[in-house]
DNA sequence: AAACTCACG
DNA sequence: ACGTACGTGAGTTTT
């Protein structure tokens, strides 16, 4: 069966502008509407099947409509430049998609569009014609359906004259003479005034044309009738503007819009040219989709075998570089499934994990371990993690081609070794969900093409090593590679075998109070409320509030009332049971991430939680924990506070120990700006938000009130963030106005602070990125963007990146030193956890006072600023104690 | 898979 | 005028 395509290339494309925010490559071009275009014909190719196709596209400004009307079009907003520059582009994407494209001087794409449909209808092929725009539903017949994008550009409705007599109750054809009586405001097009689409409706359902409506002007009642009358001229000049020409002077040689479907390396090639990442690897059309094997890095391999295993020991000098895979997000409770050793003459060694076990691996196990040979991997610390759990151990790893890639640019939301052969143009490899699958279909492939596949990722690590070792030199991030992150990795990997000891029976009775309590608070919930419903669900919760209980809406969500707590907060005083719902809320909160998800997270052969850092996944430098995350354990209420009493020592006797930077971030703040003022209070060791709070209010510490104190803390806050007076508005509670006047204070009186700001946001601009007080990088494309909000995002995250990132560098650097000295030292005293500005050890009381001092010591030492390090010491028999 | 909510620094 | 505080992970419901 033949179907022929037709798409009305500006109208897609402007749809696809304005649905999509405003995306742009690496070299500053806007690329959004390319990509919802992208989209579209992906969608359409795969769900249509297509036989033939054409993207009709407007020629230059002057149609013939404009002959008629000059103001046609007038009145509208210019294209802006961004959505502009992006038509060169689109047009050589369709071609990229082997999909002919056609334009007339003088005419519109729904011109061509309606010629050509009028031509495949006399030639009995089936049509669908996909456009933004309204008018186009004149064209529809038996065989020809208009697809109109319904809210952005992924999904259509489709009009057959069926459904468009369902939704209007008229004929394609009167579409023409409905325009004509309501005008349409975007072309200008004027109708008649006060005529909007229900009474135009009104009107053909009874006269059924323009001409009979004007005719028959007489029957019609009041106003109407006079609006109508005067505006006779307009509503048939308007009828006919919105009249698509059928009769385009052109040709449909069907055979010149064949279309046999898109040649994947070169639509592979303009998503590159776009960075069109996502999509390469969805599509695989960085490997080629295997039609291109040629696209490739070819690898000689080598399947070792138990027989060969014992010879593989001779290779082992000339292993450039070793890749492991590790299926699972948890590196903790996951499956090693081959090894790939690539030596210096290019060959690739495929070593299947079973092969591991064997007695015959000996050799293999033993080099996996050798201090003393010098491997390349990709992700050390999860590899690490994974080998440990298999009784191996990773040891003599030199470079480690994950972080060196983070490094270089933290703000990429992964960077598999697919996407980096992108990022560095080296020959690209698939990405690992074309191989494996994802999800349910998740599935280790056979011999051959998981061998392949891996032994192609051990020859990328190889190629990828030097030059990421030259763009960290280029970049003068030597040290924060070689002498924080890379050992960082080490000294997390060892944290995350040790785990920290929970408490399960502790835990499970927890978890029956807050059970009682949990039920009492629902059943007083559904009483005062007089019904029963899921409390759990935002969307009932909502309905019972606002609707039922008729509660005033304090905020909105994108899809309907906003419950969270501060809008709970709002309405306790109206209604008794929403101080119960915040009740409940607290408490289920605790129950389920707390008590339910830590117990599911107790390793039964140890009766520890291990959790894992993510050390490659925050741009600002910071560390994340997950399985469980244990940076986000309760301490700010009570109730919650409690949990921390099932973290206990290993051993009996033992100590939990915490030690917690103070201030870091203000701190660091006071170093980089160099404002005197700040550092001042911080040299005569003050409390900050006090004299903070003097400092804004003009009054003398003990004027300091506890309100003004909070306020100051708040400021302080925002300040670190990188303020705004929106922001300190919404935190206090006060006006926006009241805010800035705070913020223009505290600058007047922390003038140093200023400068940085201001300073700082120049360097973004100048740059394309800020730094961290150890090079640590974070670029911010959006930092020149002319949409307001992206750019103050960007100013924003220029001002705190650097604080945050900088208080990351010296608690990890804090780590790597401690680390050091705990096994010079020899201790038994373990590093457990760090939660951003603290660090949790478990000690044996003979060491408690050695660590108590060196701790503190090495912490505040770590990294020489222009104003101390402070560090809180505690300890006591479970983390809760040690406060 | 996305939206909402909430725990931490 | 614009309309968000910075950085994370996880559980539950809804689509």
């Amino acid at each position: 069966m033949e179907k022929l395509i037709l798409i009305d290339g500006n109208s897609i494309a402007s749809r696809a502008f304005y649905a999509l925010p405003l995306l742009s490559n690496s070299s500053g071009l806007h690329t959004n509407a390319v990509f919802g275009f992208t989209t579209m014909l992906l969608k359409l190719i795969e769900e249509e099947k297509p036989t033939h196709f054409l993207v009709a596209f407007d020629a230059g400004k002057v149609t013939f409509r404009h002959a008629d009307y000059k103001e046609y079009k007038g009145g509208r907003a210019k294209t802006p430049p961004e959505l502009s520059e992006q038509f060169p582009l689109i047009r050589e994407l369709v071609q990229s998609f082997g999909i002919p494209q056609f334009e007339l001087p003088g005419y519109e794409a729904d011109d061509i569009i309606g010629t050509l449909t009028r031509l495949a209808d006399e030639k009995g092929l089936n049509v669908i014609v996909v456009s933004g725009d309204k008018d186009m539903l004149q064209l529809a017949s038996e065989r020809v359906t208009i697809a109109l994008t319904r809210k952005g550009v992924s999904e259509v409705d489709r009009y057959t004259p069926e459904a468009i007599s369902e939704k209007y109750g008229l004929v394609p054809k009167q579409i023409i003479d409905l325009k004509g009586l309501m005008g349409d405001a975007s072309d200008n097009i004027p109708g008649i005034p006060g005529v909007g689409e229900k009474t135009a409706l009104k009107l053909l359902h009874q006269y059924g044309t323009v001409e009979e409506v004007l005719s028959k002007a007489d029957e019609i009642t009041g106003k109407m009738q006079e609006k109508i009358k005067e505006h006779a001229a307009d509503a048939r000049m308007s009828k006919e503007l919105a009249t698509i020409f059928r009769e385009v002077p052109m040709e449909m040689k069907l055979d010149e819009l064949h279309f046999a479907g898109f040649d994947g390396p070169t639509l592979g090639a303009m998503f590159r040219k776009l960075e069109f990442k996502s999509l390469l690897e969805k599509m695989d059309l960085s490997s080629g989709d295997g039609a291109d094997e040629a696209l490739q890095a070819t690898v000689e391999i080598e399947i070792v075998s138990t027989q060969t295993l014992g010879i593989l020991a001779n290779e082992f000098p000339d292993v450039e570089a070793v890749h492991i895979e590790i299926v699972g997000e948890n590196p903790h409770v996951s499956d090693v499934i081959g090894l790939a050793l690539l030596t210096s003459k290019g060959k690739s060694l495929f070593v299947p994990a079973e092969l591991l076990d064997t007695p015959e691996a000996g050799a293999l196990r033993d080099w996996l371990a050798d201090e003393h040979a010098s491997k390349t991997v990709y992700d050390m610390h999860r590899t690490e993690v994974a080998l440990h759990w298999k009784g191996i151990p990773l040891r003599g790893v030199t470079f480690d081609v994950l972080i060196a890639a983070y490094l270089l640019d933290p703000t990429e939301s992964t960077h598999t070794l697919n996407e980096l052969a992108g990022r560095y143009n080296l020959s690209p490899i698939s990405a690992d969900e074309n191989v494996f699958g994802k999800g349910a279909k998740f599935k280790v492939p056979e011999i051959g093409p998981l061998s392949e596949h891996l032994s192609r990722k051990a020859d990328l690590l190889a190629k990828l090593k030097p030059v990421l070792k030259g763009e960290l030199e280029k970049n003068e991030m030597n040290p924060l590679y070689y002498e924080l992150e890379f050992p960082l990795a080490r000294v997390l990997a060892s944290m995350e075998k040790q785990g920290i000891r929970v408490n399960a029976d502790g835990l499970r009775q927890l978890g029956g109070d807050l059970g009682k309590s949990i039920e009492k608070l629902a059943e007083g919930i559904y009483k005062g409320a007089g019904m029963e419903f899921n409390l759990n669900s935002p969307k009932q919760l909502g309905d019972i509030l606002f609707d039922k209980l008729g509660l005033p809406v304090i905020k909105k969500t994108k899809t309907g009332y906003s419950t969270d707590a501060e809008v709970l907060e709002k309405l306790a005083p109206y209604h008794e049971v929403v101080s119960s719902i915040l009740n409940y809320r607290q408490l289920a909160k605790l129950q389920s991430t707390y008590v339910e998800g830590l117990l599911k997270e107790i390793r039964g052969e140890t009766g520890k939680v291990h959790t894992y850092y993510q050390q490659t996944i925050a741009a600002t430098g910071r560390l994340s924990s997950q399985f469980p995350n244990l940076q986000n354990i309760p301490i700010r209420l009570e109730e919650g506070r409690k949990i921390r009493k099932v973290f206990v020592p290993d051993e009996p006797g033992w100590s939990v120990l915490a030690a917690d930077y103070s201030q870091i971030e203000l701190r660091v703040l006071a170093h980089i700006s160099g404002d005197e003022n700040l550092k001042e209070a911080f040299l005569n060791d003050m409390d900050v938000h006090t004299k903070t709070a003097m400092d804004v209010f003009g009054v003398s510490e003990t004027e300091v009130d506890s309100n003004m104190r909070r306020q100051a803390k708040a400021v302080n806050f925002g300040i670190v963030y990188g303020i705004s007076d929106y922001g300190l508005s919404q935190n206090l509670n006060i006006t926006r106005k009241e805010a800035g006047q705070f913020i223009e204070q505290y600058f007047s009186v922390f003038k140093g602070v200023r400068n940085y700001m201001d300073d700082i946001v120049k360097q973004a601009r100048t740059n394309g990125y800020v730094t961290t007080l150890l090079q640590r990088r974070r670029y911010l494309p959006e930092i020149n963007a002319s949409n307001f909000n992206l750019r103050s995002f960007a100013e924003r995250t220029a001002m705190n990146s650097p604080i945050q990132g900088s208080a990351a560098d010296i608690i990890k650097l804090a780590m790597v030193q401690i680390a050091g000295r705990m096994k010079r030292e020899k201790v038994r005293s373990r590093m457990l956890l760090q939660v951003h500005d603290e660090l949790v050890f478990e000690v044996p009381e003979d060491e408690l006072d050695l660590m108590k001092r060196l701790v503190p010591e090495v912490m505040e030492s770590a990294l020489a600023l222009d104003v101390p390090l402070k560090v809180d010491v505690s300890y006591g028999e479970n983390w809760y104690e040690a406060k």
